[in-house]
DNA sequence: CACGGAACGG
DNA sequence: CCGTTCCGTG
């Protein structure tokens, strides 16, 4: 029943990313695997065997990891990021996916298609910034957000970059922030891509009792009358509904507030499921 | 610039 | 599904 998951399909790199969590500070990876929760998006592996293409967003996450010359980089908030040149940008998207006539108009458009998905939301204001939605990330295990401020080990990862790592090679970087200069600022970036860490069991199949869930305040209705909601909405497979669901308990960042005024007004996961499929909601739209 | 509809394709 | 292409609107 349970559908195969993103990462049975790439065992193998995902062991090798994996190899890292060894390396966290003084945390075990059982810490990091078991506390914190990534939307499910976010453990897509670059590259799937099954030859999914690359995803834009994973692009991003590759680029930034690199800390790439100018054309992308890190802004001020946790998981913000600002293209310093779109239209390179959009050249070496479009070079990575056989596009020559790809430019910033385009690469844009499908960014705007991550905010329905939740995988990115704009930052008004601020031109060519952007915001991964790492603030839906989720503390399972600890009813009081323990030391929960993300224990980040502000030192960079020794990052096993391998020398033959690159853009053609294709092979897949556990990067992220782990590359992040710490000369930037003071901000803490995910310390591992979330795509780097085994997905944490959520509820235990066996236990329909759902109950034990710290900050589980409102499970949405499991109302029958709308069954496979979930399984309608995009990229949001059904394993990760139950994750989804709790994301208005939120993290507790500085940014928390704009994240809820940007989300709450779409009330909860509900909403997105519907959301998730674009034609039907255009009526409802305004 | 930023947004989102629409048609289309792999 | 995940963009790509094109385009009207603000």
């Amino acid at each position: 029943m349970r559908r195969s998951f993103h990462l049975h399909q790439s065992p193998s790199i995902l062991q090798m990313q994996c190899n890292y969590n060894s390396s966290i500070g003084a945390l075990p990876s059982s810490y990091w695997s078991r506390t914190v929760l990534f939307p499910d998006w976010a453990y897509k592996p670059a590259w799937s065997p099954g030859s999914r293409q690359v995803q834009l967003w994973h692009f991003l996450l590759e680029l930034l990891g690199r800390g790439e010359g100018g054309a992308i980089g890190w802004g001020g908030e946790w998981g913000e990021f600002i293209i310093r040149d779109p239209e390179r940008l959009a050249k070496l998207w479009g070079e990575r996916k056989g596009k020559p006539h790809m430019n910033y108009d385009k690469l844009s458009r499908a960014l705007r298609y991550y905010y329905n998905k939740r995988i990115l939301h704009k930052t008004k204001g601020k031109r060519f910034t952007y915001k991964f939605n790492f603030s839906k990330l989720i503390l399972v295990n600890y009813p009081g957000f323990p030391a929960c401020h993300q224990p980040v080990p502000s030192a960079p990862l020794p990052l096993p970059l391998l020398p033959s790592e690159g853009v053609a090679t294709g092979v897949p970087l556990c990067g992220g922030g782990a590359m992040v200069d710490r000369a930037l600022q003071s901000v803490a970036y995910p310390p591992l891509m979330p795509y780097c860490l085994p997905k944490p069991a959520l509820f235990p199949q066996s236990h329909p009792g759902h109950g034990h869930f710290p900050f589980l305040s409102a499970p949405p209705p499991p109302r029958t009358s709308f069954p496979k909601l979930w399984e309608l909405s995009a990229g949001l497979p059904p394993d990760n509904s139950a994750a989804l669901r709790l994301t208005t308990v939120g993290w507790p960042t500085k940014s928390s507030a704009e994240w809820v005024s940007n989300n709450m007004a779409r009330t909860s996961s509900l909403h997105v499921g519907l959301r998730g499929k674009v034609r039907g909601d255009k009526e409802r739209e305004k």
